[in-house]
DNA sequence: TGACAGGAAAATA
DNA sequence: TATTTTCCTGTC
């Protein structure tokens, strides 16, 4: 067990929950989550994050990476509350960080959120890695890996289908029998328009899951993924509206080299006054 | 039970 | 090039 002093106000729970991410197992008052080869048992209390590691050891530098700890939160929260109207959202999202992920999980995660809502998402993420993915025993519970590339090629056609991916299906299976790490970590270290270029190029890859897998897993914080509730957000905080390309461009606009500290937030708020509102 | 939720790609103009 | 239509599954 270690520990790691945290950030003013950083939420442990708002980050692993706030949709920028699926595969978290909640046990009490600790977080299962993947990192690498390895599961974290992750708590916090207060200002303190206590991490233990089940299969291989996991130093405080990965999971300070993983859950973007590294991130200037005071100088990103002061830069966007600059932007006018912003301040009221910002402080009721306090505590979430963008995560660095790992850009294969977080391309197939992706894509398998098209045109579906989050629990939806997490059930086929945790069948595939169930089916395909080596198991972790932890103190707190089994826990799956998420699947290797070459597991996933050995995958048979009833195990794909049992998934009902429906027609992301075809984009999954090109994606998986395509797959190269090594060009993968090429477009990580592209400029962002490349990028985003490359990524686009990816079958069941648009503009919006491209701009999620730049934020989540490729140090892109500049990158602003549109979905329904960042134009209903964008529309009624600023009365920006139009297709998702228009919504991008000008929220990157709008909120500069942070932006997608921005989306997340009104993600969050967006979402959140919609429970309230139920 | 039919309406609804949710992005990408193909089709159309 | 910009707008419209089609694609699947799950939930209520």
């Amino acid at each position: 067990m270690q520990k790691i002093n945290l950030p003013q106000g950083f939420s442990l729970e708002r980050t692993l929950t706030c949709g920028q991410t699926f595969r978290v197992l909640k046990k009490g008052d600790v977080f299962l989550y993947q990192n690498g080869g390895s599961v974290l048992a992750l708590k916090q209390e207060g200002n303190s994050l206590s991490f233990e590691s089940f299969g291989k050891e996991t130093s405080e530098d990965s999971v300070k990476s993983l859950l973007g700890l590294n991130d200037d939160f005071a100088l990103i929260n002061s830069e966007l509350s600059a932007v006018k109207g912003f301040s009221g959202v910002i402080d009721k999202t306090l505590g979430i960080s963008i995560m660095r992920q790992n850009p294969f999980e977080t391309t197939i995660s992706f894509m398998f959120s098209v045109q579906s809502a989050i629990p939806l998402i997490r059930k086929r993420l945790n069948s595939l890695s169930e089916i395909a993915g080596v198991p972790i025993e932890t103190t707190y519970g089994k826990f799956y890996l998420f699947p290797s590339s070459s597991s996933l090629r050995q995958l048979s056609d009833s195990e794909i289908k049992s998934l009902r991916l429906g027609f992301r299906e075809k984009w999954f299976k090109e994606f998986i029998m395509s797959y190269n790490e090594e060009k993968i970590m090429k477009i990580a270290d592209m400029p962002f328009e490349e990028k985003e270029k490359e990524l686009l190029k990816i079958k069941g890859v648009g503009i919006k899951v491209a701009h999620c897998i730049m934020l989540f897993s490729m140090n892109e914080l500049s990158a602003f993924p549109v979905d329904v509730w960042i134009k209903r957000g964008m529309e009624s905080l600023f009365g920006i509206t139009g297709t998702t390309q228009k919504v991008t461009r000008e929220g990157r606009k709008l909120f500069g080299r942070f932006a997608g500290y921005a989306q997340e937030y009104i993600y969050y708020y967006m979402r959140k006054i919609a429970k309230e509102g139920e």
